[in-house]
DNA sequence: TTCTGCATGTAACCAGTTACATGATTGC
DNA sequence: GCAATCATGTAACTGGTTACATGCAGAA
């Protein structure tokens, strides 16, 4: 648990950044297994920054937009060493909500089921390539990703999105042939 | 959201049942993709009850042990049918805490992150194994699931986890090679 | 000058967890 | 008699979302 304080720790320890830098990680590469509002961010880097495990210098914008550049402390250096060696148990299973629809389809039409199963598949189709558009972005710019750098775990990262994804489109592919066994069999 | 009502409904749809019951759903096929504690179930009913959702009965256990059998309404199943049949756009990625590690795993020795993927892939091994269990348990119980049963999309919905842990575990064996590939290439 | 993006915050609410609290039943 | 399990609830808290609220900077 407080694991966005170690994911904006995470984030800081690579470069000094502001809240709104931040908020923007969330929505690219973090984004894919991990979101956060920046109505959340903003009162966590509070918490950070009076907890003395980042620390904030106040820059210039043009003539006067402030904004607060954070950067990590050392107290912060070592909490986020101490969290990424701890071991935890595997958290619950996540939610889904497509799942709980399937689960209790035994209350619709065939058509209806088949119309579920089809929009879940669609929309999954499209994040997938998203995913793999991201992928190819960072294998067509220049070298591959040197080992153990963060640009290396990105890219891990965006392949396990793409494991994910696909993986939930190859069990929708197989709920089609299950469902449609009587139309093919005869 | 407000998806643990339907869930609620769902089952009670199915039978009436007590809350107690209805905890311990939770924690069998489909906690596979929705967990809730008692202390959330319980102020649920409340609710659902109040919204003349569901109605209950109160039966006598043995000499005093009051239980609350609670069953679907007319207005509760429609609004059931309703939800089954809405499309809603995808929910947000689901947190998880070992790709949070795994992406920052740039400050770790190559020892300590051999030793997190490794921990967290006996991890997932474990919970697959479990899956597989539940699935041979259903098959290994007479016939086959019939089409578009309550069972037959339990069936389907183990399988939708064997799926997901299985990528997940596949993805794991991916970076294993993938972080190893200087030892290898040799 | 107008629109998009940069930048920071708060308040109210909702979902979910942990802990507290109690008591009956059944099988050994 | 004791333990496991059946059975139901509440309170305090944490994490996260939605909505409210404001204002500057840069480019067209």
């Amino acid at each position: 648990m407080r694991e966005l304080k170690y994911a904006i720790l995470g984030l800081v320890n690579r470069s000094p950044r502001t809240g709104y830098d931040i908020t923007k990680a969330f929505t690219e590469s973090i984004g894919n297994f991990w979101e956060a509002k920046h109505s959340q961010i903003y009162p966590e880097l509070h918490r950070l920054a009076s907890g003395g495990l980042i620390e904030y210098e106040i820059e210039i914008q043009g003539e006067k937009l402030e904004k607060k550049v954070y950067s990590i402390t050392d107290k912060g250096r070592n909490e986020l060493l101490n969290w990424l060696l701890t071991d935890e148990p595997l958290p619950p299973v996540p939610k889904d909500s497509f799942r709980l629809r399937l689960y209790f389809s035994e209350n619709l039409s065939t058509l209806a089921v088949s119309e579920l199963i089809n929009g879940q598949l669609a929309k999954r189709r499209r994040r997938l390539e998203h995913l793999k558009e991201e992928l190819h972005a960072m294998e067509d710019s220049g070298e591959p990703p040197v080992l153990f750098t963060p640009e290396f775990y990105e890219y891990l990262l965006i392949m396990g999105g793409i494991f994910r994804e696909q993986a939930y489109i190859n069990w929708i592919n197989e709920v089609k042939r299950l469902t449609k066994c009587e139309e093919t069999k005869s």
